[in-house]
DNA sequence: ACCTGAACACCGTTCAAGT
DNA sequence: ACCTGAACACCGTTCAAGT
């Protein structure tokens, strides 16, 4: 066919069904053959619109992490507050897509609604008080704890078999076989527990910290530090 | 040469070598050919030891997981100071190998390593008053949290040009250029200020728990659910 | 500018053949 | 039992050729 009279590509139409493809197969199942296969053109048309593979990777990823709702940093919640919403939104979106986590876990690199991410909650958290270096860390463990709960479930780790787990070896683990019938209450309880837990023990933290200063720090102008 | 007097490989060497691969050139550089190369011998030989690739990755997730100290459970340190000291060992056996967590953060499956320090801790909270639903939210929020802490360094995700954190874009990453520069420290520090933060929330949820208990609690024989 | 087929250097895995 | 080379169906990417 050579070149056509209109695209047959997009940059778009490539990373929705890049992502479809990773949701439904994993990211292993993503080559750029098969890829192309889907969107009804040969393997090399793609390297028209991508440089190589990882760049489709990237904008797939991006677009995932585009979906975290940013609204509560900037309005007049305050930063726990802020943070839980933050970590729910956060984590619904990457769960959504497990598949592309590790890949996204990397950080943020280039990729524009990652660093807008960064950005708002480095932001937030300095204008509620903390110091530049909490901010980071509290921007660095809440992306571990997300991210982490989002790579895998915890009971889908556990085989529904159970024969698995010999009493002599695992005395602790008799029910363990059953954690996969119940994935969803497992993984969102844990979550849930660990978001909570995060908030309240940042909470006592800041508590600490802030001892010996007047209510409403963070009012020094725009700190700005990483 | 067909079948030697002594067996050239061992299951042993196999992991051994794979694992240094995985190190030192990521997950996706070790290939059977590339990794019977290493081990002298020609691709296929590999599959006289493991029937598949992935068993490889298995034993290997294994021999990671096999490192984090486990001997703070069943000791009679109290539950908060052996999630801390549990904590910081898995962190630092999965730190080790970070190419390798995406894998291994899938769960244990059948692994015996993964299975022997999900049965630890899970009886190591049951015993010290949990109930076994909280003890397995205990055990999966600590690995979303270790797992994402592994699975890519915080700092490193951040490039170090300045010229990727347009102002106008990004007013509050004007430093983030740096963050690269101390990786170290902001990711172990982020990584000890969160597990601190979990630790001292979960001792909230813990004393609401156990408010009309008597202490001392777990104590009603072996409790065994997840 | 945007697609194609051919080609290169790779993959994981199977299998018959060798000792 | 444990290795080999040949073979199959795949990869990512480059490139000259087509319109």
């Amino acid at each position: 066919m050579a070149r056509p009279r209109k695209p047959l590509l997009s940059r778009e139409r490539i990373v929705t069904a890049a992502l479809t493809l990773i949701d439904e197969d994993g990211l292993a199942a993503l080559s750029t053959r098969r890829l192309a296969a889907e969107l009804g053109v040969s393997g090399p048309s793609l390297y028209n619109h991508f440089a190589v593979k990882d760049e489709i990777l990237d904008a797939v990823a991006d677009t995932v992490v585009a979906q975290v709702d940013l609204s509560m940093f900037g309005g007049g919640e305050d930063w726990r507050t802020a943070l839980l919403h933050w970590g729910r939104s956060y984590r619904a979106a990457l769960a959504a897509h497990p598949n592309i986590v590790p890949f996204l876990a990397q950080g943020p690199g280039r990729r524009p609604a990652g660093l807008k991410m960064a950005d708002a909650v480095f932001g937030a958290m300095v204008e509620a008080g903390w110091p530049p270096a909490h901010a980071t860390r509290i921007g660095a463990l809440m992306r571990y704890f997300v991210a982490g709960s989002a790579l895998g479930s915890f009971a889908r780790g556990f085989v529904g078999d159970a024969t698995a787990y010999d009493p002599a070896d695992y005395p602790h683990l008799q029910q363990a076989h059953r954690l996969a019938e119940h994935q969803q209450q497992v993984d969102e309880g844990a979550f849930e527990t660990g978001l909570r837990a995060l908030v309240d023990g940042l909470a006592l933290q800041y508590e600490e910290l802030t001892a010996g200063r007047p209510a409403g720090a963070g009012a020094g102008g725009p700190q700005t530090a990483g």
